[in-house]
Order: C-alpha cells, then structure tokens, then sequence
DNA sequence: CGGGTAATTATGCAAGCGTATAATTACCCG
DNA sequence: CGGGTAATTATACGCTTGCATAATTACCCG
C-alpha cells in the first residue's frame, strides 16, 4: 500500500518560474487576462497554486514577469535573423523588417498576447514602465539599421538625427500596425504579403529601394506597388 | 416622515443603454476590463445592478455593444472633418490623416479602450466579426481617399486597383501604429508630431506631397522629414 | 544513513463575481 | 383618480477568485 514514488519533484527556482511564467502566456493567449487565473496557471504547470505565491509575492507580479518575456522574445525573434555583420546594411534592414511581418513573430496569439498587456498599462505602472523599455529598445535597433542603410547607400549628406527619429518613429509605426493588422486578421492577408508591403513602404519612408531580391530569382519586378518617384 | 420624492426615474430605453455603455467605456479605460464589473457599472450609471440584465442578456452583450460604440465613433471622429466636399481631395485625405492623429482620436483611453477589446478577438466570434468590419469600414474611407488624391494629382495611369489595395493597407498601418505608440506614450511625442510624421509618411508611400501648407503660412519649408525622391 | 530545510502541497477564508428571481414603484391611459 | 404594467430595485444563491497559513516531503549535506 505503501507508494515509493515521490509525490513530486523539486526543480530549480529559475526553472520553475520559467515554467509558470510559459504556463501563464499560453493561458493569457489562449483565453485572455480572464482566463489566467491563478488556478489555472498553477495546472498548466503542473504545480498546485500554492506554489505562485512561493516565487512570485502576488499575481500580478508573475503578469508582469510574463510581459517582460514575451515582449523581450518578440524582439529578439525580430533583430536576430538580422544580426549578421558579413552582409550589408541594406539586407540586414531589409531581414529586420521581413522577420516582424512574417511567423512566427506576426501571429494570432502574439497579438492578441500584446493587446491584453497593453490594455492595462494606463492602470499599471510597472506595465507602463515595460512597455515603454521594449518600445524605445525596438524603434532604436531600427533607427541604428536605418542609419547604417542610408550611409552605406551614400545619401549625400549624412542623415540628420531629427530626421533619422521621425523615419524611425515612421518606419516603427508601419511594423507595428501591419503586425497588429495580420495577427489580428490573419485570413485578409496573403502569405507574405504583409512583409512585401512593409518593405515597400519603409523603403519609401526612408528613400531606399528595400525589395528584396538577391536571396530569389527576382519575381516580375513590379508587381509590387512601385510607389512613383523613390529611389 | 413619508418621504414623497420618487424613488427612481423610468428612462426610455435607449437612453438607459446608451447610459449603460458610456459606463462601462469610462470604467474599461480608466481600469481596465477587470474594473468593469456589473456592480460598478451600475453604479457609475446610477442604477442598480439588476437593471443591467433587464436591457442587456447578459454581461458580455453589453461588452459588445461597448465595443461596437466606441470603434464607430473613432471612425466618425477621423472622417467627419474630412467629410467636406468643397475641399480639394489632397485636403480631405491630409484633415483624415491629422484628425486620426490628433486628440480626441489619439489618446490614451481610446487606446488602451481599443486594446483591452483586441484582446478577446480571438476567443469571442462576437468580438472578431466586429473587429474585421471596423477595420475594414476605415481602411476603406482611407483606401478612396487615396484614389482621389491620386486621381486629383493627375497621376499618369489611374490607380492600379491592386496597388491602391497596398497602399491603402500600408497608410492604414502608418496610422494604426502612429496612434497606438502616441497613445500608449503620449509624453514621448511633441504635440503634432505624430500628426506631421503621419502626412509625411502616407504621404511618401503613396507619392504625393501631404504637408499642410494651405492654411497655415507655411513653415520653414523643409523642417520636417525631407524624404528624398519623393514627388 | 539520518536530520535539517526549503520546495511543495493541502486546506481554508473572505470578498467579489455574474446571474436569477421576487418585490417594489413610477408612470401611462381610460 | 385608480388600476395595469413595465421599469427598477432588492435580495439571494452558487461559484470563483486571490491570498494566507499550516502540514507534508523531497532532496542535500555531514
């Protein structure tokens, strides 16, 4: 009658955290705030919900934990197929923007993921603290990739902070809201169609031609809004 | 010791649902969804809780017509200055643009208001089929304008409709993600920053100079982001 | 091998939730 | 003026929530 196996298993407090940390972005994802109930969590993570309060002083506190994640992940995802020094700055621009508009980063549960966060950084400070950090940290990778875009094209005077901010801000602005528009509906879309656009687009924001076209054999060369009159 | 002042008032219905929702809109922004309990806003609308579920079946309708109301007003709010006909088509598309990225349109309760109800998309069909038919009503208002500026332009060939499609969607992000960060970080912008970036980058997307110039005596003529190669 | 300790479980509690139903009561109409 | 009725209030129920605290128990170290 007697059972020998352990009831359970004592796992390093990094590991645990991480787990219920996953645990709770699967929940949020799947059935918004309201469905990440401390309960729930703690079953997702096979843990009883005692166990929260053990690494984490209050709820919210594991939300917020949760949010620094998925957003550090998202940009991640985003800058490091980018990250290559042996190609030119154009390609890695060009990566950059291609990689926030395609899977696995522009997707349903990311965006609905960011949304439920978002909602509450007027409420919230920590939240509001976060969202900022991940803000600035994402618009200045893509103002440095800018930068180094336009000088290695040879613009004719080197590019004016003030204006490397707003085409930066602009150029943000373009990947978010697109990102936003296919994650939130993913059926309006072609495959690919939403990281032509933005290419496009930015290429227009900031005076560069950013189709790509070493990696393919080049498809009919405009059938992409050729917006008149960039470079 | 009879007391002869009536105990209630009986409204006629529209106007008591009309009450109902601009409570729950002011209590979902200000605290977020968590905060907009049936006792609360009942409260905040001056009635007691019962009477919620005497107009509305449940809970989640009244959400749901919450989120209908404030995603129409948005729109109206955006197009209605740009309804006059008497104006140039450029004109019309530039007061669109600016009036999307101005107050009261873009401000951190409409915003958080938006994302708190973006979050549910993906659980509540209700909650996606609105979302989609929003977004499709503004990006459509938009998408004509562009035509018509185009048109007005006298650009060589009239619009592709395939790419009037793409720019429609890329101005429409532009505006999105303008709107969001200047929301979501209203401090992080000068007042008519966001607007400016916003003219400019439609504008370089689509190949046509948006800046405001008519009205205003028109400053330093190139102090805002100088896209080259545009028309 | 055997004790100490921190990780984990088990249990409980008070508050708030959405919803249902019955009791009031203001207002309309003949 | 007086009854009918729908708007509104009042009350209650069952359930879930986040959090606290006490009881277990796996694992490490001498």
């Amino acid at each position: 009658m007697t059972d020998l196996r352990p009831k359970f298993r004592r796992e390093p407090a990094t590991q645990r955290k991480e787990a219920l940390i996953q645990a709770a972005l699967a929940l949020i994802s799947e059935q918004g705030v309201a469905g990440a109930t401390v309960r729930a969590i703690a079953k997702r993570a096979d843990v009883t919900q005692g166990l929260i309060r053990h690494y984490f002083t209050t709820k919210e506190d594991l939300i917020s934990a949760a949010y620094e994640r998925h957003m550090n992940q998202m940009t991640e995802l985003t800058a490091a197929p980018a990250a290559h020094a042996d190609v030119s700055a154009r390609t890695r621009l060009t990566t950059f923007i291609a990689a926030g508009l395609t899977s696995p980063v522009m997707d349903t549960r990311s965006v609905t993921l960011w949304a439920s966060f978002i909602s509450s950084i007027r409420t919230d400070d920590a939240m509001r603290k976060m969202h900022q950090q991940t803000y600035y940290d994402f618009r200045n990778r893509l103002e440095c990739l800018i930068r180094d875009a336009l000088i290695e094209a040879g613009t004719p005077t080197p590019p004016d902070p003030k204006n490397l901010r707003q085409m930066a801000i602009a150029s943000n602005a373009v990947i978010d809201g697109l990102w936003m528009e296919g994650g939130a509906l993913p059926e309006a879309f072609d495959t690919g169609e939403l990281a032509q656009i933005g290419l496009t687009s930015v290429g227009a924001i900031i005076g560069l031609d950013l189709q790509e076209q070493a990696t393919t054999p080049l498809p009919t060369p405009s059938q992409v809004t050729p917006t008149k009159g960039q470079l």
